[in-house]
DNA sequence: TCAAAATTTTACCAATTGGTAAACTCACGA
DNA sequence: TCGTGAGTTTACCAATTGGTAAAATTTTGA
């Protein structure tokens, strides 16, 4: 029983562990999938390349555990959206949360964001299993929304995928962002500006 | 004078690099640039390898004249935009410009994220000499319509990302449009949504 | 037609990369 | 304190990769 997928992993298993998880977040979302090297991830980490092995079963592995467990923390804003709450505000909570998320955590935003430009090969299931039931929920609670009057009209699940969309391109497009932008931070314009377009959109006509 | 840049391409010169070309772009965007090889782009433009590097000197060359080429097409819409024209019509049409090419040209919408994901390394100088300048003149354009009371006031900068980002989304995030999503075609949503967000956004308060 | 130039193929190579074997060291409980 | 297993290092390897040298072939223009 020297396999590190053990059932009571040690301290010095849950440390280093970590380290690896960490220097590789920063390998991978820099280099792509294919540009990134063990050794690049094990240098990151301050480890041997077979120490870091002895720890993972291969590169592919280290890469599915990051995302899988990325996509849980990345999507839970979306599980909050609450029926009960008031539409408007309700979804606009969320570009913010959205938002914030991109701007705080752009690492793990263009990791995600590499796995979808490839064709998502090693998330499918999770696509399919996971998002897709989740996804179809929320479009339910905005379509009901829609229906009761409570918010303007629109298309849920390209809503969803614009909020999206806006939002992430802080994080993913964040060179050309920088570029372009003169502000120092574009984080109090990009608030705003969501938060209007996203008003705008949403606003039922006030009757 | 062997060498493949010369001024007067051969018809040969003519049909390999465009086929060296289109192949690349075909690997580069599906594995991104450190997960491509030559052998692939060689492959898949039926040559070998050292005649593929008879006509570029390497695959960065291959890459970066990839993108070069890409970028003149990819802001070429942006260029059009007419400060004569109607300011809620002239930026629709854009977004409709704009959706139209991630939905037809995803391969190069990818190629091009691939790249911003990274940084955009090898295009910094593209960004602020040639996108740059553009970009401010049409933010310019937008601020004066918005002064002269024709377009809702918007933040220029933020609006032209929102457009880049939930259209391009369209290819980029193509994998995961397509698992979300019930219809077969998401093109026809996409455009009605977007024509009603921005035009939403966009209309001045009539008055 | 025919030599020169352009193009393509064959045969390589050095560096890198993901990964392994096995020896070694360290921490810890009996 | 000492044996045992967890953790680490050293030394290695086969496959892949970007790239080259030079011979062989095809195309071109006079």
């Amino acid at each position: 029983m020297t396999d590190a997928t053990d059932k009571k992993p040690s301290r010095i298993q849950m440390r280093n562990r970590r380290l690896i998880l960490d220097a590789a977040l920063d390998v991978f979302s820099r280099d792509g999938y294919g540009g990134s090297t063990l050794d690049a991830i094990a240098n990151g980490a301050g480890l041997s390349k077979p120490n870091l092995l002895y720890y993972f079963d291969g590169k592919k592995e280290i890469y599915v555990t990051l995302l899988s467990q990325l996509l849980e923390t990345w999507l839970d804003p979306l599980i909050e959206l609450d029926p009960d709450g008031d539409p408007v505000e309700e979804l606009l909570s969320y570009v913010r949360h959205k938002l914030d998320m991109a701007l705080e955590m752009p690492a793990e935003s263009k990791l995600f964001a590499g796995e979808m430009l490839q064709g998502a090969p090693r998330m499918a299931d999770h696509l399919n299993n996971e998002l897709k039931p989740l996804f179809d929920r929320k479009c339910q609670i905005i379509q009901d929304w829609i229906d009761a009057g409570r918010l303007a009209p629109v298309d849920p699940p390209h809503l969803i995928f614009s909020i999206w969309s806006s939002t992430q391109h802080y994080a993913d497009f964040g060179a050309q962002v920088s570029a372009l932008l003169d502000a120092k931070d574009p984080a109090k314009g990009a608030h705003a500006h969501l938060e209007q377009m996203f008003r705008r959109l949403l606003q039922p006509a006030s009757t």
